[in-house]
DNA sequence: CCGTATCCGAGGTGATACTG
DNA sequence: CAGTATCACCTCGGATACGG
């Protein structure tokens, strides 16, 4: 017997919507360098490479929002933030790094087949 | 020692982009459903249910254009247009199915860490 | 039935400047 | 150092209409 995939509509979006949450452009950088351990705002804009102060700030502040990393501000002179994974976000890396993984082993497969399909293609 | 972590930067990029490929609006709906078998242009379009014609055949090309579908047209009239995945397409189905199979486990933890995050936060 | 063309609004992204 | 504020762009997604 077929195994009866279920693709109930209400499940379907919810992934969706994590995808999507995951998928934006730098939370999952953000979240492999906090995979290392706890990082200073600075120390992890400088660890990206790129992004600007806005989308960092915005970037973490989802991130704390979904449970994925806490915050801890020092108030010391200058002040000091700390960011680190919580237990959900280490989970999180879990199946992501999966996907990672997959991503770089055929990284070269998609690239070939992007560029065959381009060159088929009429300009 | 420690497994020294590399963060490659081409490699993050690299992981970040298929993160957003496959986290764009549609695109793992799709493949989900094509996941199953072969399917029409319109069978996927009720079974997805609320995208657009338009973002349908938008996602379907960019899969195609990644190899992770196939489109056989059958010149009949009416035309009929079947949708496949491919052996790639296949296989990225495997970990995103890992990411959203933690993400359905996840969702209600995710949810009221959200909760939590607003109730606290000033309006 | 399947796809393209066009227009439009909404939101994501970034550069810059300013504050505690 | 670690933000907030503002603005300007630009892509995404949806509605609609039309074509093969």
């Amino acid at each position: 017997m077929k195994p009866r995939h279920p693709h109930r509509s209400e499940d379907c979006r919810a992934v969706s919507a994590v995808l999507q949450r995951v998928g934006d452009k730098w939370t999952v950088l953000v979240v492999s360098m906090l995979g290392d351990g706890p990082m200073r705002f600075n120390e992890l804009r400088h660890a990206i490479g790129g992004i600007s102060q806005k989308m960092l700030t915005t970037t973490l502040r989802n991130l704390e929002r979904d449970g994925f990393v806490t915050r801890t501000v020092f108030p010391t002179i200058p002040p000091r933030v700390d960011y680190e994974l919580t237990g959900l976000g280490r989970e999180l890396l879990v199946p992501v790094t999966a996907l990672g993984d997959w991503a770089r082993a055929n990284i070269d497969r998609i690239n070939s087949a992007r560029d065959r399909f381009d060159a088929t293609a009429q300009p």
